[in-house]
DNA sequence: GATACGGTCTGGTACGTACCAGTCGAGCAT
DNA sequence: ATGCTCGACTGGTACGTACCAGACCGTATC
């Protein structure tokens, strides 16, 4: 193999990238490939010294990686190589479990609650007949007071009597399970794109054009379709993080 | 109620504690208490000013606030609140198995491959030596001619030589696969909406300010990854299923 | 009414000096 | 052999100057 470069013979050059940028990467380099957790870098002197740039330029380079967890300080000793993170994992969840979960107060915005005949899309996703009726529930979903989503769902009215006499405030997932002993144990969700139209954008109290993430979920309980429901986030303040694996039937 | 201090009274004062903590303290109360999100904070000239600081001091505690997610900074506008990052996990199928499951021809048009040094980000996902050199590919992609998705990602050139000589039009799990003996078996992604710009929508032939579905993936073969890829997406004409499932553990 | 330009804001980059505070090892004294 | 001190490292704080680059508003012109 070809004689690899050492981060030692890298220079450190104007131009359109910054320096601090081009020493932010040239340190994560040296951090990741050459050094490895527990290892000390060169000191910020000699760092100046090496790559001909001032203690500030290296100390904003070193403070990116610090926050970015990369390395870590200490006082009087050197700057080290961190130790990698740990994450954590999800499942399937109502809003008010999800924001919980976050150490976020979830609360709603009742819009309207009616029965009626759904659209037929919906009476189809939820297994009604022709004629049957639906609860429809729209709601403003909030996270410590601030509008997180727009939701307009229906739900069946046969499955679920009296549904409008409870407080819907709340996780709906835990209504149907404590005052109807049904508990959602799957959904099947689309997921596409949309602009925030004006009526959206002042429900979200977001501006106009704002990009949304539009959730449609279908959920079942014990095989028996419960929810059929649209829910809008802002796309430019909520992410979504997923893991995939193989496909085992593959 | 007792009238409260304001935190343009407060006076910041040489002592055992360091002037960019004091400061930091400070703007946390300004911006959590008198501000709120979405608020700017006064500039950066003013609170010098105010507070009889130097601008780096007041660029430091700053820093500080924006590394634990409480301000944000925009150039030549100035700094705000933010407002805090949501998150949630799903389980998702493929963009190539989607296509064919909808009876889609997907292809591709070859924007860009080169060998390069990427940012310090995308080395660190792919856990670079220190060489830093990756394959760079930008691509759109298409179902049955029409522009889906344009996709801007990083390959390991080490673990990956020659890519540059094989057909990239296709698949990169299959060609991984059959080339190189490696199998992508698991990844890690995360999804948020961004508004089409104008370079972006020309590549997707759609009208600026389409909404998009922007997927940042990190991809591994047996615990090693070999792609750093951000797909956009057409949010107004794509859209994702998944399913989901009651958590095991609870 | 639309566009362009200039000025004034804003944050961003980069350098420099000076000194403070923590760590550690070598050398010296006991 | 042990303990103490000091010097040489390390990072931390704070100030300063100078200039670059983005955003936005007001004004002038077409």
């Amino acid at each position: 193999m070809a004689a690899e470069v050492s981060t030692r013979d890298v220079v450190i050059t104007d131009g359109p990238r910054p320096k601090h940028a081009q020493l932010t990467d040239l340190l994560t380099a040296m951090a990741t490939a050459e050094l490895g957790a527990g290892a000390s870098i060169p000191s910020e002197r000699e760092l100046m010294t090496t790559y001909d740039v001032s203690r500030a330029t290296v100390r904003k380079a070193i403070d990116t990686l610090i926050s970015d967890g990369l390395l870590e300080r200490v006082h009087g000793k050197g700057t080290f190589v961190a130790r990698p993170r740990l994450e954590s994992r999800l499942h399937l969840a109502s809003f008010s479990q999800d924001m919980r979960r976050r150490g976020l107060t979830p609360s709603t915005r009742l819009l309207t609650l009616e029965a009626d005949r759904p659209p037929a899309e919906v009476a189809r996703a939820l297994g009604l007949r022709r004629t049957g009726v639906a609860w429809r529930l729209s709601r403003v979903r909030l996270a410590d007071g601030q509008p997180i989503a727009l939701e307009d769902g229906w739900y069946p009215r046969a499955a679920l009597p009296g549904l409008d006499t409870h407080d819907l405030g709340g996780s709906l997932y835990e209504l149907f399970a404590d005052a109807y002993g049904l508990v959602i144990d799957r959904a099947e969700q689309t997921l596409w794109g949309e602009s925030a139209d004006s009526a959206t954008a002042r429900r979200l109290e977001a501006p106009v054009h704002t990009p949304l993430l539009v959730f449609r979920r279908i959920s079942t309980a014990d095989g028996r379709p419960l929810e059929h429901v649209v829910s809008r986030y802002r796309g430019d303040r909520y992410q979504i993080h997923m893991s995939l694996d193989q496909d085992r039937t593959g």
